[in-house]
DNA sequence: TTGTACGCGTTATCAA
DNA sequence: TTGATAACGCGTACAA
């Protein structure tokens, strides 16, 4: 049996094929009664609406594309379920573009290809606007950043500055000597990203603040090796100098390691060395470790609705939505 | 200016819109000098083919859903360039799915979404198909695995088998005790892949068949910190046992693991120790690793191929492209 | 070998 | 508030 359109929907309901396109765009000029009917035949029929034909009816593409870091993180997760409940809202689809090298970027936004033909373009972590200025897309696309700052189009992202504060502010609360592990900006300066400078930034004015000073700052890459490593030459370092210290992981992961390095060196979690994370990832509260809580769904839900705004016409200057990140306080500090 | 259309690239040429649909469609009955005309004026104009306008009138959607684990490795690069040129030529678009959670993908394949929309899907290492039967996924579309295996769909995939043993026939050849490393299987049992048992069972057969037995064999899972600690247990055992030895990392990333330890140790690779790796990743050749190149590419454009066929109404029984890896000598062993 | 005309399933317009 | 109908841009019979 073919597959139901528009037309067997009104004639089922009996109305026009203009009544039924008005039900299922929302639009206002609809009887109550007359849209029940419409969406009871709608179920009836188990009609769902070829997106196609409404693209080329409605000139748009209702698509926008999301360039986002090929990492598997759950960070990337609830970032997704915040932008895709905000365009399923809106009737949009969402085409997912994992940034797996720079010639495949250029390609993709270069031509034909579905994330060109997509109304607006939604960018995770990376800032990757400058390609545009540097005519290297050709994009004209409406453009959001979501987890990433720039003042030339609309943002969405956490005020990583007030979440190094959060951080800085506690753990000089805390007695022992202070350390710090950062995580290296990727060397492409394309792929770069500031989360970590601004961490930092934040848990330094905090700390001298307080009239204190950072014992010793480490940097790593993110990857559980470097961590692993970073984290032995830490503590290293600060059993030489004496117990207790707090550290300050700029990210859940290096946390992590650093919760494994210090098990096995049988030190006490809390109490000899207190760790701060970063991100509250899934594992966070098990292991105990006191972190900061992004809301990372809401960022992405908003980021969504910016981007939707301008493609309703909106055409003011650049909109920058700053969440606030939380201390969740847990046994590992 | 508008966006030109197909109406405007026949007004230009002089010719009727059919023609100009039959040469960009290829159709062969077009008369050598008309088509140039055509393609002239498509030049001229800058005109591109709306692709929604194409989906709704051919009534297929000319999109290619392809489902990629989320890992920044170079093998999956490779892997897109293959598949992504012979869909082009097939003017077919690509939409890329990364497997981020089991959730997503039900959501994405369950319903109205883009990858639903699609005419084919591909499936790159991990075998979903069974998610089909267990009647999760209601998607009927033609489908093809690529680097992965299956007697219910097309395939097409490296004989990893075959791999194994070029490794263990070279092994033997080398003089010292046999190791090997292999991959952790994932614990999901829906994201699993066959590869590494494929590859261990065809080492062995060949050490077997040579008389010879492997010293000891290790797993580790996919992570630098893990394959780092797998090296440094695996090199404790063989300069306890004796060196040298001649390990078979069944991926690169175990291999240059391996490669840091030796050098930690000042021991001499390629002499007191033998590794052989698996991939050809970029940086084998530089780190001068003897390992099994793949032919990625090819297997890809292969797995496009056979889903093109279906798309074009082969309706044969399930294929199977195998492809063979070759084994590149240097100096690592 | 080529041109014309129709149809695909929507949205948007306009008159009722 | 609604229905009829004209686009939207392309593929494809069918006629020439």
């Amino acid at each position: 049996m073919r597959k139901p359109t528009i037309q067997d929907v009104a004639r089922h309901a009996g109305v026009g094929v203009g009544t039924v396109s008005r039900v299922l765009n929302n639009h206002v000029a609809v009887k109550g009664a007359t849209r029940e009917t419409v969406l009871k035949a709608i179920a009836d029929l188990e009609y769902t609406p070829n997106p196609h034909a409404r693209r080329i009816a409605g000139g748009k593409s209702y698509t926008i594309s999301v360039l986002l870091p090929v990492l598997t993180t759950e960070f990337y997760v609830r970032l997704l379920d915040g932008l895709e409940s905000a365009f399923q809202e809106a009737r949009y689809d969402v085409a997912i573009f994992p940034l797996l090298d720079r010639s495949r970027l250029e390609r993709y936004l270069g031509s034909h290809t579905l994330a060109y033909q997509a109304d607006g373009l939604v960018m995770a972590t990376y800032n990757l606007t400058q390609m545009f200025h540097e005519r290297r897309l050709r994009t004209q696309q409406p453009t959001v950043l979501v987890d990433a700052y720039s003042d030339a189009v609309d943002s969405s992202f956490m005020d990583n500055v007030s979440g190094g504060r959060l951080a800085g502010e506690y753990a000089v609360s805390l007695p022992g000597q202070l350390y710090a592990v950062w995580v290296e900006t990727e060397l492409d300066h394309l792929f770069t990203t500031r989360v970590f400078e601004d961490r930092r930034s934040g848990f330094l004015t905090a700390v001298q603040s307080a009239g204190r000073t950072v014992h010793r700052e480490f940097t790593s890459s993110f990857d559980s090796l470097a961590a692993r490593n970073t984290a032995a030459t830490l503590l290293d370092d600060a059993q030489a100098a004496g117990l207790p210290c707090t550290v300050f992981a700029s990210a859940d992961m290096l946390a992590g390691a650093l919760l494994d390095e210090v098990r096995l060196r049988s030190l006490k979690i809390g109490q000899d060395v207190r760790v701060i994370g970063f991100d509250d990832q899934p594992w966070a509260a098990e292991r105990e470790l006191t972190t900061l809580h992004q809301p990372v769904e809401s960022m992405g839900y908003e980021a969504a609705q910016l981007l939707l705004s301008r493609l309703n016409g909106y055409k003011g200057p650049p909109r920058a939505r700053r969440f606030e990140p939380r201390l969740i306080v847990r046994g590992s500090a």
